[in-house]
DNA sequence: TGATTGTTTGACCAGATGGTCAGTTTAGGT
DNA sequence: ACCTAAACTGACCATCTGGTCAAACAATCA
């Protein structure tokens, strides 16, 4: 509840949300356990409420860390640099966040499949604004006949939905390449890059 | 287990697993209870554990059941027909199935999610094998100039991602456009014909 | 050193949950 | 109408799980 004072407790907070993100991630908000976070966290379940009120606490805390920074590449899409190379630098800031943090796109795709019961104001709200701005530009960029003409927040959608594909669905990913293919992100990179460098060629 | 015999078993057995797949695709296998089901089948706990053996055997009732239809609109690529309308077909009428059962969709995304532990091998062999075959046809309409050359598998799960995310995040999508655009199919569907004819086209 | 505050834990609890079982009710065939 | 097998149920159980609490322990500072 209040916010970290000593150093013990600065550590210690980090290390639950480290844990309890590790665990969330992999079996939902319901199919995780406090036992479990404990345990990885290396600290005793008691000890674990000594410093968040509830379950429930650890979860909202990790979301809504995690929308600050899972939406930072797109706040950073500035409407003074060329079009085609903001929207592809979006798409690969986008690309390596689903290559170093998995686990928290995991942990908001959950989310969101459960029906966002726990951020759904902040996806009203803050999202839904943020969408709002950046389309603007879009279709800014569109009329000034920079970029091709499209709908500019189902643009946006096919970026989420491409990038987050290769963290949230890891497992298809890499079952279907086969074992030969370790590392697909950058043949992902590479593709998506080009998909949208045509998606996006004015003409 | 055994397959159904009689009347009451067929509309019974039915009946449960309909239910069952509300449930699950809205709370995950953990988040769902026995209970639940019990309660939306219309039917007591211990009558559905007569026809299933435990709640993972429904689980897996439904995910094999699934994996079939799921993957109906890939088999149905034909190397004989034209390319472009070949793709944006199964663009189409995985789309469709997005918005026509979003519950298995999510329900799929769900298990994928948590590391997919009752369909890892499906996925390793049969989707594998299914992902192969459809990705040499269409190396070769890229050979023969037909399409544009891209990665095959990356384009098959571009076609996945794009389509899926319609149903699986079908909240925020819903949020992130607003209340006034009631129903995003019809214009998802127009962007992603759009998409792929752009990406597709031989150049 | 002692007092005060912050940190940790073992033992425990209430409710939820998957699953069982003995026994009752119903359906279908004769 | 009767019999048999199928369908169904209330009561129950063991386990899991989020959360509590009093008491023990550690750190900090006067």
């Amino acid at each position: 509840m209040t916010r970290p004072r000593t150093r013990i407790q600065l550590r210690n907070s980090e290390t639950i949300l480290e844990a309890a993100l590790e665990v969330f991630s992999q079996h939902g908000f319901r199919g995780a356990t406090l036992d479990q976070i404990a345990d990885v966290a290396g600290l005793s379940k008691p000890n674990l409420l000594y410093y968040f009120a509830s379950k429930e606490a650890i979860h909202v805390a990790l979301l809504s860390e995690l929308l600050v920074t899972w939406l930072d590449p797109l706040r950073a899409m500035n409407a003074d640099g060329d079009p085609v190379t903001e929207l592809i630098g979006y798409v690969q800031r986008k690309l390596e966040l689903s290559r170093d943090y998995p686990r928290e796109s995991r942990l908001f795709a959950n989310e969101i499949l459960q029906g966002a019961p726990r951020i759904r104001e902040a996806i009203q709200g803050d999202l839904h604004n943020l969408v709002r701005e950046k389309s603007a530009i879009l279709r800014s960029w569109m009329d000034q006949g920079r970029i091709a003409r499209v709908h500019p927040v189902h643009l946006i959608f096919s970026i989420w939905a491409l990038t987050q594909h290769y963290a949230d669905f890891d497992v298809q990913v890499r079952a279907v390449l086969g074992p030969d293919e370790p590392d697909p992100f950058p043949e992902a990179g590479q593709f998506l890059e080009t998909l949208f460098t045509r998606l996006l060629a004015p003409r």
